[in-house]
DNA sequence: CCCGCCTATGGATAGGCGCT
DNA sequence: AGCGCCTATCCATAGGCGGG
């Protein structure tokens, strides 16, 4: 019944669409993961990942924090925006400005 | 033999050592997932863990990129650092910028 | 605090299929 | 393209122990 399952690889999924539909699950599962390990622990997790097909998946509190901000178009040449409207002085830490520039090659 | 295992719940772990073992353990395990996920479907993921402590933990990519700028002191407090020092130019985007205030907050 | 090892158990998930 | 359900199988991990 079932396929049942074989051992899985870690190696490239060569077929798209089932290299799709394991994104998802995986991705998915990782989300849980990340949420157990907050409610648990207490730790705070930001999850962020880009599909191969370019589109970003956020995880827990950003989500709801950066969500409105590209509901619909994820489109990167739209170019400034303001998020920083409120009470956040612009701060430096190497964790966020690395960050930062992270984002800023893969976004 | 062995102890075998409870059923686990999701809630607040009381006792801080146990709560620090699990989270060490889990801490370990969603950045395997996240190194899974990026090998098999090639989506990039960006995973960053505060301990309980406060203590930042980043996977991947953006570790070797930004490890070297707090190899082991941690101090938030010690301020601006400069990360951008090469090629990329400051350019903007609400993921980006969304998360980089989300970083402030919990940084 | 991080690592290793261990065992038994729970949880994640491949693969299939259908629905929206 | 994502979500739901399913089953068989694998993977992660609680809990305990000892070291660095």
């Amino acid at each position: 019944m079932g396929t049942g399952k074989k051992k899985i690889e870690i190696k490239q999924i060569m077929k798209a669409a089932s290299r799709m539909v394991t994104f998802s699950k995986r991705r998915k599962g990782l989300f849980k993961k990340a949420l157990e390990l907050e409610s648990m622990t207490g730790a705070r997790v930001a999850a962020i990942v880009f599909s191969p097909t370019g589109k970003p998946y956020i995880s827990g509190d950003v989500n709801s924090a950066i969500d409105r901000h590209f509901s619909s178009s994820i489109d990167p040449s739209s170019g400034s925006y303001d998020v920083s409207s409120g009470s956040s002085e612009s701060r430096s830490s190497p964790l966020r400005n690395g960050l930062c520039n992270w984002l800023e090659n893969i976004g």
